[in-house]
DNA sequence: CGGTAATTTAATCACCTGAATAATTGCAAT
DNA sequence: ATTGCAATTATTCAGGTGATTAAATTACCG
């Protein structure tokens, strides 16, 4: 407190540190916040992502977090929502066009429909692979707090597949339906996260189907485990 | 340092703590900290759970951890490996036991060997949910050591299962039936760890099926996936 | 122009974490 | 008896953890 209050001899090779105070443009740090954290909860899951690093690798102080999300589980809800939302919507936006195109459509093309965008996510570049990874640690996570989010987001339009799938498929009761459609949640769920299983479980035979082929083999078993009889 | 260096007063309520020294029975305590430590996992996971909790609940220093297991890692590893060991084993003798009967089992027999294991573990009381939560965690963690483990403790009898079925389904080719499989392993993971998703996606009409009704339909749902033509 | 609000940083807090150490006790062999 | 090993404890360590505060800087509104 006595001496040194000044600035401590700085290294001439740093790049210029932003300073403090409302920035000129403000490109919206929030986001590249919330981009960092995606890929930091994928990586090691809530428990083992660090708001430390998260805020590092956003280039930003620590304290922005709590700033914009408050705490380390509101910047996870809001990750979580921010993707999930918009797979939820386009879920909704594929059956209705499916419906509109053809009012009985096939098992098939309902799980197609259904898969489609978590599907196109995984392989869209910008970080959706990583979203994917953090989605389906979440469906192994017992916890309340994971319980909550998933419902929240979805829930609804869940619900609304269970449906045209039960029209699907008249001679299953529609109870049995639904326990069906969370046999195929898990199986989806395993495979847009997994990184390294399919290799082991073919020895190596297959490593990566390619996105479309593997669609296709997943709606292919999902389709006949929903007809069986 | 100077002053008080007798036992602080101590609550007259407190249970006569264990003293220092070798115990005179030994009631293995090595055994009772696996368990704590696989209830501890379950609940949140590696990160998660702290091993000052894993030994207070079983009622023993921390220090004692690293005297039996080294580290946190090498903890978890024993106690993945105990029951993991087992339900592969499990697996195998039920294998044999099916080969043996029948020279040309159906795909439902097959597979009804292999979820049994896992089945009955879950429902044995005695920490088995526990550690059947424990391993879907494991699933759904790209980390290499996750997969390493999952490697040691499973894919012998994993792909003796796959040649078994390869052999049931000569109409597929032997790397179709290994995609297959691995969709098995998402489906009956995330049932055997579900803790409320099932509920939701039935919206409350179906919440517990019971040991064998579920397995039952997972079995049938599976046997149709992996027929698909 | 001047004040107020928004955004960002550096610095720090209180607490927790896994690991390590050294002391203590009982048992078994000599 | 004495010594030495095995099992267990209390205590401490070094380093992290999320959260918080206070100050700094700029934009915006009157």
């Amino acid at each position: 407190m006595t001496d040194t209050p000044a600035k401590p001899p700085q290294d001439p090779l740093a790049e210029p540190r932003r300073r403090p105070g409302r920035p000129k443009d403000a490109g919206d740090l929030r986001d590249l916040i919330l981009d960092q954290a995606e890929l930091a909860f994928a990586e090691t899951g809530f428990a083992g992502a660090r708001t430390r690093d998260i805020a590092e690798r956003a280039g930003v102080n620590q304290a922005l977090i709590r700033y914009y999300f408050g705490s380390k589980e509101e910047l996870f809800d809001e990750v979580f929502r921010r993707r999930g939302g918009l797979i939820s919507a386009r879920r909704h936006e594929f059956l209705d066009e499916l419906l509109m195109a053809t009012p009985a459509p096939t098992v098939e093309q309902v799980l197609h429909a259904y898969l489609l965008p978590q599907w196109a996510m995984k392989y869209s570049g910008a970080n959706g692979a990583a979203f994917v990874r953090l989605q389906a640690r979440l469906h192994s996570e017992p916890e309340e707090h994971a319980l909550r989010l998933r419902r929240e987001v979805y829930d609804s339009s869940v619900h609304r597949y269970v449906e045209v799938l039960s029209r699907c498929l008249p001679g299953i009761p529609r109870d049995r339906v639904s326990i069906r459609f969370s046999f195929l949640v898990g199986t989806y769920m395993f495979m847009l996260n997994d990184l390294g299983r399919l290799g082991d479980i073919t020895e190596g035979h297959v490593v990566d189907l390619g996105k479309d082929r593997m669609l296709e083999e997943l709606v292919a078993f999902l389709a006949a485990g929903m007809r069986a009889s």
